[in-house]
DNA sequence: AAAAAAACATGACAATTATCATTGTATCAA
DNA sequence: TTGATACAATGATAATTGTCATGTTTTTTT
């Protein structure tokens, strides 16, 4: 079991604006837990008793649509809370959180979270910041989606995964998905990614290899993804 | 200037929280004002001073995509806040707020709003549920967004501006737009609303009386919404 | 009331996307 | 190493959706 004050991983999300003696407090109560690929770390729906705190390792945080897909509403990784929202108002989550890779994370119980709200206005205020900006990023999307067309969609994917997740040495993207992620995060059918990214491929945008993926040319991609090509 | 202390829009927001000396200070320092069908009440990318509590009317907050058509985000109506959380984390905001009818408006200064986060834990605890409530919002609509076809996208706009706007005697949708404004909401083009109501008024799902809507057939509606037609 | 502007409607056609079917190719476990 | 299973690729076809063009109706302005 970790210590909480010497945790990198904290300085990335809220918890940060806790005091020293919070801190110790938390090392005390927290779980740690470690997830493989695939598995789930909640079930839309669920009730949470806390929240996690992903110290390595991707997730993906889906919803069941009425025709039976996975829709990808967001990938968090290493830094990330999940659960925030749900713990605070005491509510059920409306997503599923499912390993995309093998993850390490902590677990904090809901009391810990609503002692910190009321007692450190500093963890407040970065929560509501942290909230804000989780708004903002589903506010985005949704223009995205709404306006886009699959390929601009399917482009401005690959942009956001090399942003949010960076990439290899040799320039493919970090995160690895299946072509059946990729169409649940865009919101079409696999077949139409595949024939998309094979596309691209020909049009010397991105570099295909099996399952590695590299940007080539990212003026294209960009534009590609504001439906200027 | 209206008294907040006999506001009984203000019961609808995280505003019902606040004490009686924090209202009758409100009272002071808030400011009434009017917009016109049309107006603009903050631009995208404006830093808000404050968050404005709508007394009456609807306001649709926009976003404009890459290919410069409006994006219909939310529909906001009486007790909303628009606002919080550029506000409160002290970021511009990503969204513009139009009239889509005459509107009345109070604007609550900034300080008024943070001093209520620092003192009140009420107010703290109503702010996160109601920003926890717009996240699932978003995620909802997003999920629709990406999954649906635009016969679907469009059912479910209809059900949904009955259950947030509500019919009047004749079993019209209260809330007319302009096949325009449709079109913003579902992401689609004009002609394309078009041709899809007067289906559905074909289909006798719907009734058509120029801009007015009234929904005849909901299960059937419901139907389309999840595809299964 | 007339003129102008905005909103609505429809046809024709092209482009995009979904669906179904089939085959090839990795990947993993026994 | 060999099946078994998941994943990727491609073709054919149908359905959906976008775009452009044109005309009508409604609403607003003068």
């Amino acid at each position: 079991m970790s210590k909480c004050e010497q945790c990198i991983v904290r300085q990335l999300n809220s918890l940060k604006t806790l005091t020293k003696e919070e801190l110790s407090h938390l090392t005390s109560c927290k779980g740690d837990q470690i997830f493989k690929k695939g598995e789930r770390i909640f079930e839309e729906g669920e009730h949470l008793k806390g929240v996690y705190c992903i110290k390595s390792g991707v997730c993906k945080l889906v919803k069941l649509s009425a025709n039976g897909k996975d829709q990808i509403v967001k990938l968090t990784t290493k830094g990330d809370l999940l659960g925030e929202r749900s713990t605070l108002s005491n509510e059920p989550t409306n997503l599923s959180a499912v390993a995309v890779t093998d993850m390490e994370v902590c677990f904090i119980p809901q009391v810990e979270i609503i002692n910190a709200v009321s007692t450190n206005a500093n963890f407040t205020i970065d929560m509501f910041k942290s909230m804000g900006k989780s708004i903002r990023h589903s506010d985005d999307l949704l223009v995205n989606m709404s306006q886009k067309t699959m390929k601009a969609r399917l482009a401005a994917t690959l942009l956001m995964l090399e942003d949010d997740f960076g990439k290899e040495s040799d320039g493919s993207l970090s995160l690895v998905l299946t072509r059946e992620e990729v169409a649940g995060i865009v919101g079409t059918a696999t077949e139409s990614v595949i024939r998309l990214l094979s596309q691209f491929g020909k049009d010397k945008i991105i570099k295909l290899d099996g399952k590695h993926i590299s940007i080539l040319d990212y003026d294209m991609l960009r534009m590609v993804s504001d439906g200027l090509d």
